[in-house]
DNA sequence: CACCTATTAATGGTTACTATTAACTGATAG
DNA sequence: CTATCAGTTAATAGTAACCATTAATAGGTG
């Protein structure tokens, strides 16, 4: 048998090329094996492989689902509750993207996008923005741990507000901050932060 | 002319469709608007628009690029320069991502990422936490403006590092943070919070 | 040698086009 | 009233990149 591989092996390989190129036809393929196009067509079948075309749309499709969903969070993590002016609850589910690579350790923004995001969402006006803030981050988190963060209006001032966000994550408090926001509710638009 | 629009009228709602929906064909434009594929063709032809397979290749490549610049993101801005252990400067250019889709502003916590990030990466250790921080939002930050972030490791008490960073935008300082980071160097991989 | 697997070939059909030439239709200008 | 022109449609030929099916062939094994 002094043929060049076997049939899984190249399947195998096929299947490698076909991931990190997923726009590589059938005729590129047979090319790059030295066989044949219809053993490509034949590979591709058994390993279920759609073809290039098919391939393409679904990459495009779900890549501008996803650039969608980016845009669509606004609030970042998922509201649960929230009683409007005084509390709420929000969850998110850490995800490797939110980590570095190394050591899977959810990179700190991400924690405090989820509480700055929550204590908007309390808040009952047209515009509300952030204006001090004091973070504490009591434990690391790890990718694919649950967050749920509460928050509370604990003190209002005119135009500031304070809130407090406590995230746990196992029942274990992970972070902690007070927020200072600022709401700018329809007549003066330009933020005043002093 | 009791024709139904005009040649110009099509053609722009044919741009918004394949805009809107770029995985749309020839065929369901012609049956959208009720004239023949020939035509269709010839609008997309003095429109320059390409055919819907190149739309769709176009749509997949410049996504999964998107995806691995995403993941690339480490560091969060340009770092243009850097003195390890003491100091670093970095810029981002605010993009629409960054804001609220109604009024423009730039959501904070992409603010506190760029100090965030910049205050690690001039940290001279293996793996670096951040512990608390000070945020003080000083001016809103709008799409487009470019953020030049300054960061100093302003004192270290055993693993603790107190970083300062500036942000400022066209020569206004609009972000300043304090931020207590942790280093665990090499021997003890147990955050120690206390 | 018969058999079997893997491979290749052959044929026909599909989608979604490009490119070109030609015909048609309705309105306008001379 | 007819020639002309823009806009539209039709017709034809060709392309890439496939699917699906049947058949032939090549190589190795029991």
């Amino acid at each position: 048998m002094a043929k060049s591989i076997t049939k899984e092996k190249r399947q195998e390989r096929i299947r490698e090329k076909i991931s990190i190129n997923p726009f590589i036809s059938d005729e590129q393929l047979s090319k790059l094996f030295k066989v044949s196009i219809q053993t490509i067509r034949l590979d591709r079948l058994e390993m279920g492989i759609p073809e290039m075309r098919k391939r393409v749309i679904q990459l495009a499709q779900n890549a501008s689902s996803k650039v969608k969903a980016l845009n669509k969070n606004e609030i970042i993590g998922d509201l649960i509750d929230i009683e409007l002016g005084r509390s709420g609850i929000s969850t998110m589910r850490t995800t490797k993207e939110m980590a570095f690579d190394k050591n899977k350790l959810v990179r700190s923004h991400y924690i405090f996008s989820l509480a700055d995001s929550l204590a908007m969402a309390i808040i009952d006006a047209d515009i509300v923005l952030t204006g001090t803030a004091r973070l504490r981050y009591k434990h690391p988190v790890y990718v694919g741990q649950l967050l749920i963060a509460k928050a509370r209006i604990a003190t209002k001032k005119g135009n500031k507000l304070l809130v407090s966000v406590h995230i746990s994550c196992d029942h274990v408090e992970v972070f902690t901050a007070k927020i200072i926001m600022v709401s700018l509710d329809g007549e003066h638009k330009t933020p005043d932060f002093n």
